[in-house]
DNA sequence: CGTTTTTGACCCGCGC
DNA sequence: GCGCGGGTCAAAAACG
């Protein structure tokens, strides 16, 4: 369901940083290294320019990565989808396809920033070193599996990592004036 | 009544 | 091999 909360549409809070600050961060494929995978915080904030730069990590070998904004080509060899069926059945041959995963950092206090989809929730799960829980969606258009997780930093509660997972291949449901409750959400500065 | 949320169980990869 | 951490499923509840 998508109850609204009557958040503020304007910079009502006291905080001190108003402003949204939108931070790339990077997830790492497969952490090697231990257990928790980091979020790598690519450079702090980089002002200038700093928008929807999203960060695709892919470790195919040819160099497709790169570019990939917010928009990009669905010509993606993204093949099948990976089956996530588990149990017994396991398909075998099948090339493991790293999906891109993009993540937004975002200052806010909604964790859920619609950004025109449905999204239905399939699982929530607590995150070590963090109070706060995590919460798996999946976009409800038929055959449109792309994913995503929202996840709220116990460090600072106003900080909420948004990782998208995968691409929609079709177009939105809700109308365009949903952008402004999107802008309300999200108060993107463009430092003029 | 259909759809989404909730919640525990289950699965899987990895480190020890 | 087991335990941990993370991701997903699925049944029932909750919602409109």
């Amino acid at each position: 369901m998508e109850n609204y909360q009557p958040f503020f549409p304007f910079q009502s809070s006291s905080s001190p940083s108003s402003s949204l600050s939108l931070n790339m961060v990077n997830i790492n494929p497969h952490a090697d290294n231990t257990h928790e995978h980091q979020y790598h915080q690519v450079s702090g904030n980089n002002k200038s320019n700093g928008f929807l730069g999203l960060m695709s990590e892919m470790e195919v070998s040819g160099t497709t990565t790169t570019t990939t904004t917010t928009a990009n080509t669905k010509t993606v060899s993204h093949s099948s989808e990976n089956d996530l069926k588990l149990a017994g059945g396991k398909k075998k041959g099948e090339k493991k396809v790293r999906k891109p995963r993009y993540a937004f950092q975002t200052r806010s206090q909604v964790d859920i920033l619609d950004d025109g989809y449905r999204w239905r929730k399939y699982g929530q799960k607590a995150v070590k070193n963090n109070k706060f829980p995590r919460s798996y969606y999946r976009c409800t258009h038929q055959g449109c599996n792309v994913k995503k997780q929202v996840q709220r930093l116990t460090k600072d509660e106003g900080v909420v990592v948004t990782t998208y997972e995968g691409m929609h291949s079709h177009p939105i449901e809700k109308s365009t004036d949903n952008f402004e409750h999107i802008l309300s959400q999200m108060q993107i500065y463009t430092t003029f």
